[in-house]
DNA sequence: CTTGGAATGTCAACAAGGCTGACGTAAACT
DNA sequence: AGTTTACGTCAGCCTTGTTGACATTCCAAG
């Protein structure tokens, strides 16, 4: 099981770049190309005394504005205690607003502020930058398959998240 | 800046895969792919009282065996105070092992025991089966671009390290 | 209408795993 | 002999994850 050499040829097609050391490749790039990912907004983040989780946070509000503390919190993946003390401290640094829902009143509809937005604004070109010189130096095809593979490495959810997300909410 | 369409055609080639659009949709598939990535090896490893910080240590000296302390802390970029915990729980139970340098005794050279090879084994599979799965299902040439748009993402410094391993060691 | 349960969000306390800084030891280098 | 290098360790801090307890609000069944 764990030296499979898939080296057989099915349906015509070679399947070697299914053997092991492919699939190891595959997943160091994944270590290292994810520390290049976060390490621009890292260091915009480490000079204010806020960290990767806020850069979520803001990130996914600006995606959806007046999304709900609930809608965040599925798609961030962890649970409500810990998203709650990154809210507190952003909406006390009047980063984000939380709004009480008017239908219902136990929800919190969250936007970002102004000063919200350039933040995000600024973490965001940080990041498109590093990942459009990526993007040209590899070229539209080899940008193709890399969203392809990513996808299909996600768990179900999070998939349909991303492609919500994607193509739109409706 | 915020918003370069780059739309525009350079050298008779679309720019259409460098919009804002596209680069966001890169950065989330990015985001939720990292944690399919690894949250196989991270159930795993729960149910001892390891974490991902162990689960990379193992890695790495699995794929370096040998290696010394101070060239692990390069490739993980952790601080050895971070690292040592990490290896001292290993060590102590017999995961790892550390030996004495014969040419230069004050490094140390890691190993893995027959137990610690077990869990890489282990973990090892799992991440490798998911892996397996995505490239399957996104095709060879899929995984090519997704290697190189990920190399091309890394640090010039973990970008050396990932085809130094990639390519062996001589 | 009331009441009990479900949903939503907040506060408190703890653990993992990063970090810095300081220090000690042994070996190697100059 | 003195300096540098490699490693280990102690102490303390911060971020960010966790669980547990609790308040508020909504809704539906009695």
């Amino acid at each position: 099981m764990s030296d499979s050499r898939a080296a057989q040829v099915y349906g015509g097609e070679s399947l070697l770049f299914l053997t092991d050391e492919q699939l190891r490749q595959g997943i160091e790039a994944m270590f290292f190309a994810y520390r290049g990912f976060t390490a621009d907004p890292d260091r915009i983040l480490a000079d204010m005394s806020y960290g990767r989780a806020h850069h979520r946070a803001i990130h996914f509000i600006n995606r959806a504005p007046g999304t709900t503390v609930n809608n965040l919190l599925a798609i961030l993946g962890v649970t409500k205690q810990s998203l709650n003390r990154v809210l507190r401290t952003l909406i006390a640094d009047s980063l984000v607003e939380s709004r009480v829902g008017k239908l219902d009143k136990r929800e919190r509809h969250l936007h970002l502020t102004e000063a919200g937005r350039a933040l995000e604004a600024q973490l965001s070109d940080a990041q498109r930058a590093r990942m459009r010189a990526a993007y040209k130096e590899a070229g539209p095809e080899a940008v193709a398959g890399f969203k392809q593979v990513l996808e299909a490495m996600m768990d179900a959810d999070m998939r349909r998240a991303y492609v919500k997300l994607r193509d739109g909410t409706p």
